[in-house]
DNA sequence: GACCGGGTCGGAACATTATATCATCAGGTC
DNA sequence: GACCTGATGATATAATGTTCCGACCCGGTC
């Protein structure tokens, strides 16, 4: 399967991301963020730690948070709000090489609940834009499309 | 206080908007409806029971969510998901007239609390646009601005 | 070696946000 | 009156997220 490659790849850049930054990809870190990689779709935390349970039976909510909270400040993985639940990163194409916050845009479809992330600068471009001509010092934006995905909407 | 006759002003448009759809903004939504406007920012809705329950000693969660899902659904107020808190639509200037749905964004200062709505067409357009180029039919789109707002960044 | 300090993790308890379910009541319709 | 519908009352429970304390390891430093 290529998403297997794909994965094994992505983590192998968190290592090194990590390692770049003096931060630890520990064991639990590196197996949560495995766990939110091989979903399809996102994952919320009390699903992360079921799965965990099963390799680590003293798994208990901190624990998983820990780690989320740990991947989402290396910008290894993103929130969706919408959704309460957690993705991960998906850098391809755009120049970012895992910056911690990187502008970024969700789709997300409710029929089959995958949600795509983009980085489209023409939305970045208009945000900053509507922010600056209120006098707003933008730190950070939240950007979630929810409709019906291409495959979803053609079937 | 200009505040306390918009509040007014808002409170009777609300009540003409569900009339002219056919539903009923019953005593408890409008009471809801009037706390989530009078608070300066956004508001929590277990804050808003804690308030009800002065007024409706019985007040219980169902009581406070299902007048948001109304309030939510006649587009009277929207939801803050980076919050998870409620926020009086602010109709001023844009030509909706309480859509139901209408596309918009928040400004949300970390500093103060205070959020601001904005509907900015090139933002609007941009999102519209990202999702057409990928195909995906936009049903709804949240966007939330993080960051410090004019007043707090100049002080 | 002994000691300290930071970072990580285990584990219990708790806080916050939201929903499910069933009962009740008022108003309209047949 | 019998029946339906929409709104509310009331209890319980689910889902999501945090606080707190203590243990442990590891890298300095004396």
């Amino acid at each position: 399967m290529a998403e297997v490659a794909t994965r094994e790849t992505a983590l192998k850049e968190a290592e090194a991301v990590c390692t770049r930054r003096g931060a630890v990809l520990t064991p639990l870190r590196r197996q949560v963020l495995e766990l939110v990689l091989r979903a399809e779709a996102p994952v919320g935390a009390y699903a992360l730690l079921d799965q965990l349970k099963a390799m680590r039976p003293g798994a208990a909510p901190p624990t998983v948070y820990r780690a989320l909270d740990f991947l989402l400040e290396q910008g290894l993985i993103h929130k969706v709000e919408r959704l309460n639940a957690y993705i991960g990163c998906n850098e391809s194409g755009h120049g970012h090489s895992h910056d911690h916050h990187h502008p970024h845009q969700f789709l997300i479809c409710r029929t089959c609940g995958a949600t795509m992330e983009i980085a489209d600068p023409a939305v970045t471009h208009a945000i900053e834009a509507a922010a600056r001509r209120v006098g707003f010092v933008l730190a950070e934006a939240t950007v979630e499309i929810e409709g019906t995905c291409a495959r979803c909407a053609e079937a």
